[in-house]
DNA sequence: TTGTATCGTTTGACAAGTCAACGATTGATA
DNA sequence: TATCAATCGTTGACTTGTCAAACGATACAA
């Protein structure tokens, strides 16, 4: 195993990223990390920057930049914490949870990763992936 | 399977590909793409920017500048082509083949994957990733 | 009470990708 | 042969990530 087969490897894992991000996008009308903001933070109702920070492991400008558009969109409102004025907290709108579920219903987006892999295949990705990520 | 579980999994290969990246570059030097754009270049002896896009499946404008910057850095050497001067033709300098040459021997970059994963499931990713990638 | 450290967010500068428009060459054809 | 279309590469504008510096709270110690 020499680093030019791992280099292959890890540039698949580029190809599949850019693919990926870009049919999910096409085919839902949402970014995918923008999609997953909005879902991190209707799990919890309300929450802050810095939860969402940890859960998807991304730097903090970003969520700051993806939050702003979300909300000129409408998607979330921000307001700060009375009891800590540090914390801005953030909360999906009902247009949101509208255009959520209304693409979640889209038959559209099962097309992406399952018409390549199988669902044995999609669960071994995910063990692998997981398992490489954990290890960071 | 629905769409929230399919964000999840693409997340997860974003983010897989921002680590392995990331380490990448840490541990060689080299930034992943341009590591390997310099083996495609090197393993055709010279070639077109054509053939690196159709190779790399990258875009024009990234391949004009990322060899810009190899360029800069003395690792390859551009020059068109006589019998069609649209062609620029790329080759790799022997500083490039020495510092790749050096980096291939370095212990080092080899903690990346190899950590995470065995030979086994290393296979397994590879060909889960070709047959998401093929699928575009 | 007054520093000082820390926290949570924001901002600016940069990297690396995309797409679209352009310019120079080349090839095809009327 | 003159023109028109296709090819190859470059450039500019934009997106989305990073890091580092800055900023307004807050907490805590002297």
């Amino acid at each position: 195993m020499d680093l030019r087969e791992i280099s292959r490897l890890l540039y698949q894992i580029k190809l599949a990223e850019q693919n990926v991000a870009s049919s999910f996008e096409r085919e839902t009308g949402f970014s995918l990390t923008r999609y997953e903001m909005l879902q991190v933070v209707k799990e919890r109702d309300v929450c802050s920057q810095r939860e969402i920070k940890e859960e998807m492991r991304i730097d903090n400008a970003a969520i700051t930049r993806h939050l702003k558009i979300l909300e000129e969109k409408g998607y979330v409102v921000r307001e700060r914490n009375a009891e800590n004025h540090r914390e801005m907290f953030v909360r999906v709108t009902e247009k949101a949870e509208q255009d959520l579920g209304h693409c979640e219903r889209d038959e559209q987006a099962n097309h992406l990763v399952l018409q390549a892999l199988s669902d044995e295949e999609i669960h071994q990705l995910s063990g692998l992936l997981q398992k490489l990520n954990s290890h960071t």
